[in-house]
RNA sequence: GUGGGCGUAGCUCAGGUGGUUAGAGCGUCAGGUUGUGGCCCUGAAGGCCGGGGGUUCAAGUCCCCUCGCUCACCCCA
């Protein structure tokens, strides 16, 4: 065994699948700078007050939080999300706005680890500040979707609510409160819980024991103020508009206290139905202001890579690239021949190879074999003694042929060129 | 944080009711072919059976604790 493993809910990404997420967060990154979004690389640490602001009620920041006092007495706390950063980050330089920003980076939430949740997660998202146009929230919705598209994903549902202005919200919350309280007896224990921290999140149980009295609590809309209501109206005709399908789900509540207005969520249709959110977001009107900056409002997403990547593999897309060689140098004299020719061809852009430690023949050729590579580059004595290579095209039985090694770059760069327009 | 399942080789897994030196497939390495990969054959290396304690003449196997993974809940991405 091991003197060490990762601690829990920590993993390493090997290739690969580590290639990947590199291409998962290239995806994202042309789909969003296509739409003028720039990229924030916000620190992992922060002053733990930038997240304790995301609300008391959420249990991210009460139970979930990775935080300590750091060797200058400062209690900072690593982020267990990004828009909070985004938004301090606005605070402090002030960029003019509508501000348009992306990010991708790990997160870290202190919970116990399971399938698609592990206690350092990586997440992709856009943020946009200072704009109350629901169009904003049209292109940061529609982004998403294009992004989950371009991946190849075919079942991601997209469902839409809104909680209202604040005053909506904190009227609904009260009457949700209050029909749950009547009926406090049918909850289940979990739920009686919830209830008393967060009325919103007890809509979201999944227990079988509370869907009835769910199913008859009071909804969001008939709360909605007129302007709430035309927001929401705008920003659904304009999904359709750009052709984004969608659901309104007026039971859509999200976990970040924060939220306002707009609400969405990105939903698996291949994953359980307890762990099916690939993404969400939505409207944080007031989160800037709590930060201490000006009174400016924002929309934004978060989407996450582990259960989005287990979305892909249900579906069978987005699949990891294999890495291969163009070609492998096969020295059986002492190495050094490989050490010139790796270092010309690779300078030249080939992707080549080799053995290492004087292996036999065989040995190496079996490592060629492995490495993907197309073409095979021999040397031994007697191309040594002539100043010639052999190469050899490992993926077929032609003969191979001998060149003389002033002509070896040039060679494999013409075979490689014209393989490359073949396929 | 709560409950269920599972921890045996690098990987995937066998190992009725406790009983000599713990096995297989794949992978790795070497050889069969002293200058040639893939297919095939032979061999080798590689295990504190997650860790600790207990029961027993004897524990991979039974009991307790602990750590880890996993599934569900909670929560969330």
């Amino acid at each position: 065994m091991p003197d060490f493993s990762t601690s829990p809910g920590m993993r390493d990404i090997t290739a690969p699948e580590s290639l990947r997420w590199r291409r998962f967060v290239d995806v994202f990154e042309s789909t969003v700078s296509a739409a003028g979004y720039e990229l924030v690389i916000p620190p992992l640490l922060e002053d733990i007050g930038v997240f304790t602001r995301l609300g008391e009620a959420t249990d991210v920041v009460t139970k979930e939080m990775y935080d300590f006092v750091d060797k200058g007495e400062r209690h900072v706390a690593l982020r267990p999300e990004q828009t909070a950063s985004i938004c301090r980050s606005f605070v402090e330089h002030r960029p003019t706005t509508p501000f348009k920003a992306w990010y991708s980076g790990p997160n870290f939430r202190y919970e116990k680890p399971q399938r698609g949740r592990y206690r350092q997660f990586d997440q992709v998202g856009v943020e946009v500040l200072g704009s109350l146009d629901p169009y904003v929230d049209v292109e940061v919705v529609q982004l998403g979707w294009i992004f989950f598209s371009s991946l190849g994903l075919q079942q991601v549902d997209l469902a839409v609510n809104s909680l209202g202005e604040p005053e909506d919200r904190a009227a609904y919350v009260a009457a949700l409160a209050s029909y749950f309280n009547e009926r406090l007896d049918e909850l289940s224990p979990e739920s009686q819980q919830t209830l008393s921290r967060n009325p919103l999140r007890v809509l979201d149980s999944k227990r079988t024991q509370d869907q009835g009295v769910i199913a008859e609590a009071p909804l969001i809309n008939s709360f909605w103020s007129d302007g709430a209501a035309a927001h929401f109206e705008t920003f659904c005709n304009g999904l359709s508009t750009v052709g984004v399908p969608f659901s309104v789900d007026l039971k859509l509540v999200r976990g970040l206290d924060y939220y306002r207005g707009t609400t969405f969520e990105y939903r698996g249709g291949t994953l359980d139905s307890a762990q099916n959110a690939l993404g969400g977001g939505g409207r944080y009107n007031g989160l800037v202001a709590d930060l201490g900056g000006p009174d400016t409002p924002g929309v934004g997403f978060a989407i996450g890579l582990d259960r989005t990547l287990l979305a892909c593999d249900d579906e069978g897309v987005f699949p990891a690239p294999a890495q291969h060689a163009d070609v492998f140098v096969v020295d059986v004299c002492d190495g050094s021949d490989a050490l010139l020719i790796c270092s010309e061809l690779r300078s030249s852009g080939i992707r080549t190879e080799r053995s290492w430690d004087s292996r036999s023949m065989k040995a190496q050729m079996k490592a060629a074999n492995r490495s993907g590579a197309r073409f095979a580059i021999l040397i031994g004595e007697d191309e040594r003694a002539s100043n010639t290579a052999l190469i050899r095209d490992l993926r077929s039985d032609a003969e191979q042929i001998s060149v003389p090694r002033n002509e070896l770059l040039a060679t494999l760069s013409t075979y490689l060129s014209s393989l490359q327009g073949a396929e």
